[in-house]
DNA sequence: AATGAATGAGGCTTCATTCAT
DNA sequence: GATGAATGAAGCCTCATTCAT
């Protein structure tokens, strides 16, 4: 009859989701190494030592913490991967919506710099993202791009071959809304669009041909 | 032609260098916060506090660091600007080159590594890397494909009004060297030739149709 | 006779005990200061609040725990006492069976290195077992000493007035057995034979004469 | 001919030493797990960073503390070795000798009390001691015991068997010195000058017989 | 009474910076 | 100028103690 999750069990729940909240938080800001625990213990509402219930350390907390932001954002992209015969733009379209609704402005964009800036330093981490996230959108792209490719769509194989090349304006969105954005704003929603287009209007020469 | 150079200042001049050079591996390698002033010094066979005779702290010699490297890509790069009437292809066939010989592998994808990662606390570097590289990068892309979509040899002003859709594969390309290459490496040529390809044969669409 | 000590008592006094128990084995293995209240709980089968509830603190907890192994020893010290005209041998042949099968391998032992070791930090601890074992220890000694002297039996005073080398070797054998024994074992039981006949060895001289 | 040590080596082994002395203080109030490297530095006149200067930390102190102490106890008794055919009585008077000058009342009686309490702790040091004190004075008795006993002027072999006999009053007024001198002092000279006569004594009997 | 999560003071250690030589 | 020993502020982490449940 009890709810298998007692109270105290929720609290600590919510105690350990307010440490990854406020890490995020410092880490973004400061980078790994410059990152006090201090900062994210008064900014979760904790004490110091509480940190040290959950996470072994401040390397644990850091990969926890980019572990734990995988799931939810490979959920929303596994959704896409469901069509089966999905159009280049389509597929374009989800890809760059998602990015705009679950990404940007969002924590998850933080995640996603904090993945560039310290990846080099975590190797576990950039394992993990990589077979997560990196081969997982790689492969849809591939896919679709293959599909499109055999129906004539698309000219030629460039996205079957370097799918990165979908996600290089992502990439580098969220890198400028760190580092330029304050000195020179980018219209990200633009940028895409373009990037869009220029992707897809390829596919539409041949098609325009035949 | 001043012989008011002494063969001790050259040396001052030496050892300066040697600093900066050792600094870029270190900052390169530890990021700032981690980068040891000890491990600086060893590498550029120098004292540690032979770093204060030329540089005020850590951060003065972190920026002026990146701040020297500026100059050198930006002579090479406003070579290309010379040429008035570029094709849009010529241009990214000199960037690219530009990109594969004087970066990639070189110092330089290091300190594109750094702004990349540090810009967000450094907005000084920021600034300057926006002012002297990113601006005038921007310019000349801007340029020639406003040309080029004035003479019809491209159908829309998608990369005058977003230059950076032209570098962001090479943005990436530096990401991925530093994060992913460990586990599954970057093809970086074949990348590029593919993102012209895609950028260019949208150019082709309409010229093949008149 | 009364029947006043309910489960609930009981089950507190087993609970205490378990604490002392616990708290012997970690304070011997890692001397107060270094041990952990964690794992005397855990030891314990407690949990860490529990052991508050019987002891004001760690320092606490040591000094009842040192206190309570006294009077055990005492006891079976005080039996050696009562015969009237011991002979000297006959009491060493006491001491060193108690020794040997009351303290020897036994948790005693670590009563005792702790009262060694850390006795210089706990002076009430110091005092109690000065007055509760060394005084009355001494006391037997000395006056079996003085009676064998009297007697002629011995042929000096110097055990009735260092009663400490009767025990000397007992707290080497302790120490050696805390330090030594993983490099060099030592045959306490040896030792302490070949002791015995050295202390007694002296009796005879003199009766050897007469 | 210069010196070949410069002022500034002087200066800094003076510094290790002072470091190396405070340290023997501190470690010997307060035992190794207690003592705080504050203290050190400020009883050494030093900062806290000075001593990572000689020491990679705080076991490392201790470990090189315990080791310095060892050699100059060393050179003392193996002097004694010299003498070939020693009587007992003469080598007991030089070893009580070298202990009532050498280590009563001086930092070694700390070192031994360290060796006492922490040893357990410190398998190195251990090992350490044994073999360079403890068994080159075991051994030094022995052999003086074994002639003595060959030449009749010993009756039994004892102290050829367990050397440790002839220590253990040592050990016993080094721990009681620590734990109880200030609740009963003890007359450590009266002790020893008694287990002298003990040990001879045995000695005597049969040679007054012949 | 018993629990164990939470606390936060305190210690070890690192490292940017200084300064006497 | 050049050195590198010395400094001490600052951060991570542990653990005795408390307290809400």
């Amino acid at each position: 009859m009890s709810k298998s999750t007692s109270k105290r069990q929720e609290a600590a729940v919510q105690r350990r989701q307010a440490i990854l909240d406020a890490a995020l938080e410092i880490f973004a800001e400061d980078g790994f190494a410059a990152a006090r625990l201090d900062d994210v213990a008064e900014k979760a509402g904790v004490a110091k030592g509480t940190i040290y219930l959950s996470f072994k350390d401040k390397e644990d907390l850091f990969e926890q913490l980019l572990i734990s932001a995988v799931a939810p954002v490979l959920d929303r992209m596994e959704a896409l991967t469901g069509e089966p015969e999905l159009s280049l733009d389509r597929l374009l379209q989800g890809l760059f919506e998602l990015f705009r609704t679950q990404v940007l402005g969002t924590p998850r964009q933080e995640v996603i710099r904090l993945v560039i800036t310290e990846g080099r330093r975590f190797p576990r981490i950039a394992r993990i993202y990589h077979r997560e996230v990196i081969s997982k959108g790689s492969e849809i792209v591939r896919r679709v791009a293959q599909a499109a490719h055999r129906r004539g769509e698309l000219s030629s194989d460039e996205l079957a071959r370097f799918p990165q090349l979908v996600f290089a304006p992502m990439v580098l969105a969220v890198i400028w809304g760190s580092v330029f954005s304050r000195i020179e704003p980018l219209d990200v929603e633009g940028l895409l669009a373009a990037h869009r287009q220029v992707l897809t209007r390829t596919a539409t020469k041949r098609s325009s041909r035949s």
